[in-house]
DNA sequence: GCGACAG
DNA sequence: ATCTTGTCGC
């Protein structure tokens, strides 16, 4: 798909703090996934070399049976360190160069971490939906910032997640004895959309299709080599 | 000043 | 995220 890669990018926290505060509020929180829905994709980043080069993997699923249809794996030098609240400088590079080699435009994006439950209210799912002007979700396997009262324990079930008095989520109860799932609208979407999307995205795991096939691509690059598995006696 | 803190 | 063995539970 075409990508407008920025000309510049943040290099220190204060740079990245500044321009979340110039970004967030062009954020649209209204619907405008196409419909019927056709494809959605999976995001996902990982790193090597103790975080000197990250991968990004990016798989698309044609929907809703959820079949991968498309798959990009690339990998470069990291060019910003973990900092909690500024994980998208670290990993939206790597990101954009995987969804520019797509031949399937996906409809919409599901991104591992936070969308708009975010100090600034733009996580990594928000900020990657402005820069490819499309429809995201961020889909987080643990909190960020918020407060929530304990989600019910059946299966589909959620409570909103609060920062600030603003409704900045929802802690979704994905299935029965696990952890909840943590949902938040990333770019033209809003939350009950979100839930929506994430719990038709979902089969018999805790996690999305979507995030799950990024993920298995993104460790199939990392993988040891049959040499190194023999060199620690773990072959066989 | 003391915790909390997506991946 | 990554390192890293076995182990508890469905």
């Amino acid at each position: 798909m075409q990508i407008q890669f920025p000309e510049s990018w943040p290099t220190t926290p204060a740079e990245a703090i500044a321009l979340q505060q110039t970004l967030a509020p062009q954020i649209v929180l209204e619907d405008r996934i196409p419909n019927p829905i056709r494809y959605v994709a999976g995001v996902d980043a990982g790193f090597e070399d103790e975080g000197e080069t990250t991968r990004a993997a990016v798989v698309v699923l044609s929907f809703p049976d959820l079949t991968p249809v498309d798959e990009v794996l690339v990998r470069q030098p990291t060019v910003f360190p973990y900092v909690p609240g500024l994980l998208s400088f670290r990993e939206v590079p790597a990101v954009l160069a995987a969804l520019a080699q797509l031949k399937t435009e996906p409809d919409v994006i599901l991104c591992d971490g936070q969308g708009i439950a975010h100090p600034r209210r733009l996580g990594i799912a928000s900020h990657l939906g402005l820069l490819c002007d499309r429809p995201t979700v961020g889909v987080a396997k643990s909190r960020l910032v918020g407060t929530h009262i304990e989600v019910p324990p059946d299966k589909g079930t959620w409570v909103p997640l609060t920062d600030r008095g603003d409704r900045i989520g929802a802690v979704l109860r994905n299935r029965a004895n696990t952890k909840p799932l943590y949902i938040s609208p990333g770019h033209y979407t809003t939350l009950e959309t979100a839930i929506d999307l994430v719990l038709r995205c979902s089969t018999k795991y805790r996690l999305p299709e979507t995030t799950r096939y990024a993920d298995r691509l993104a460790s199939s690059g990392t993988a040891r080599s049959a040499l190194e598995e023999v060199q620690q006696g773990r072959l066989f």
